[in-house]
DNA sequence: GCAACACATCGACGCTCGTCAATATTGACG
DNA sequence: CGTCAATATTGACGAGCGTCGATGTGTTGC
């Protein structure tokens, strides 16, 4: 399980490399959280599915119009979307028999911020 | 093969939904390898050594100095750094036995100004 | 030269993901 | 109520990913 070097082994004996002593790096919780988030955008479908909507954030984007651009079959549409939704990068917004989709404000942003801060 | 209503229907007949018309959304192409990119940042041991690096970029970070707060096995670690290597987010540089790393400069502001432009 | 160390690569295992066809669900409209 | 359209869900399949132990490669030091 550990058993690194052997017994004791102090710790400030000799440092070759390994300095570190800095923890100021991200907690496993929040890499967790963002890496989630990060792999409901890192799929070329969903990407372009997010692209259409804010492309034309005018109002929110019909189902309908997300299948013919990607070429993928409706079941698979609708997958992404929920993976987005998910996610909390997208919304869903039912009118009828239609699903309007509509990019939660900020949310891309507290991506991009997470990854790149103080850009 | 498309086949969607019927036989011919007038596009501009009556349109319930499906407007769209706008095409300027993200390419093909250009989605896959953003893609390609954020997979190599969608997971929480990656997320951690680009952290661990960037949290201490006075200089390069040796490879000893990730295993341990990652609690991962020694060809993991290994593994996980080739594919931030690969993806043009690290450098790696070996000095002796050692091998260091480096953030990219630019690279991870760069993904996230593809992620969220204009913020 | 040889032993010890640091790291990379290989092979294998379980698990997750993207995709589709088939089916269910929901709402609109006679 | 019954039919049709739009979407969601299910089940299944192949491909890819994260992890490890074992092994290979190159460097340091005696």
């Amino acid at each position: 399980m550990d058993a690194m070097t052997s017994t004791i082994a102090l710790p400030l004996l000799d440092a070759p490399c390994c300095v570190s002593s800095g923890d100021a790096a991200m907690a496993p919780a929040e890499a967790e959280t963002l890496a989630k988030t990060l792999k409901a955008l890192a799929d070329p479908a969903r990407l372009r599915i997010v692209s259409i909507i804010a492309a034309q954030d005018a109002g929110a984007t019909c189902a309908c119009d997300l299948q013919e651009p990607l070429g993928l079959s409706q079941p698979t549409v609708s997958h992404h979307t929920k993976v987005l939704v998910d996610a909390g990068i997208l919304t869903r917004e039912k009118r009828g028999t239609w699903a309007y989709f509509s990019l939660v404000p900020g949310a891309l942003d507290s991506v991009a911020a997470a990854i790149a801060p103080r850009r």
